[in-house]
DNA sequence: AAAAATTAAGACAATTAAGTCCCAAAATTA
DNA sequence: TAATTTTGGGACTTAATTGTCTTAATTTTT
């Protein structure tokens, strides 16, 4: 569904969103350990994201990554975006050149409109399922 | 959200919903041709399907693949299931562990229930899909 | 100004998925 | 029975994804 890349960032970004602001930065070997996964290969997600200034990021010591406030309310989908393209949510579930109502595969009216929500589920802006996580309602890199 | 093969493996198993019998086998070259694969990727597939007794076939000259009116009852899903596993349309999104509500993660609740829409939407059987290909109502191989 | 800590960038390695090829086994035809 | 045609199975190759390592650039501390 998701490429495990993506899986990783959303974790992560979500993390940040938790725990950091922009008087506390949090470095990618911080985030790594929390989350359970190899630390250069972290850094190299968060760097996608930062050069697409999703994430915020500053050098040195007491440097490290961390969410605005204007990052707190994007759609959490964006994530994915950046990392996975927006193909993969997009494309036909069999594979048909394009998903479509006029050339629909088999499967297209079944499955297309839950797709469909799907997107629009993780519009969501990303305080909003970091929120969840603050409140216990659910957990992340268990 | 399917892998290639499996996308492959799905179209493969509709066309011969469609064309094919136990009067008329179909060969994996004409298939492959038909939805426009590499042949022995085609085969390799088709091996793994009639393995598991999904579809039928039989060897030498007049030989090929077909489905029986029993496999044409299964539900599409079962094709997925061999080539896939199960668990790629039920492992949570975000990548923990375990999918359940006692652990949710943060999308959980807003992408579980179309998970299992999903899943549901796909238990329908082999020949409802193929039907619609009949009437001229959906498309494969576009 | 020098040392230390951190992100940035890109080359490199390992693993997995996708695709190819070859030969054996079975069935048909002649 | 011999030749032909097809599936069956496994080894192999290629491509994509995942993960590692090294070095440079930037910032802070001393
Ligand atoms: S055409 Fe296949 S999902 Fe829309
Ligand atoms: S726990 Fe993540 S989708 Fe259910």
């Amino acid at each position: 569904m998701l490429s495990s890349s993506s899986k990783y960032a959303v974790n992560a970004v979500l993390y940040l969103a938790v725990h950091s602001n922009d008087k506390n930065k949090i470095r990618a070997k911080e985030i790594a350990e929390a989350i359970k996964l190899p630390s250069p290969f972290l850094s190299k997600l968060l760097q996608s994201l930062s050069r697409e200034n999703l994430i915020s990021s500053s050098k040195g010591p007491t440097g490290g990554f961390y969410l605005t406030k204007q990052a707190l309310n994007t759609p959490l989908i964006e994530v994915v975006n950046i990392i996975d393209g927006t193909s993969r949510l997009e494309d036909c579930v069999l594979g048909l050149k394009k998903c479509s109502s006029e050339q629909p595969c088999p499967v297209h009216y079944s499955v297309q409109p839950l797709k469909q929500k799907f997107r629009k589920e993780l519009q969501e802006n990303i305080s909003v399922f970091a929120e969840k996580v603050k409140n216990g309602e659910a957990y992340l890199f268990v």
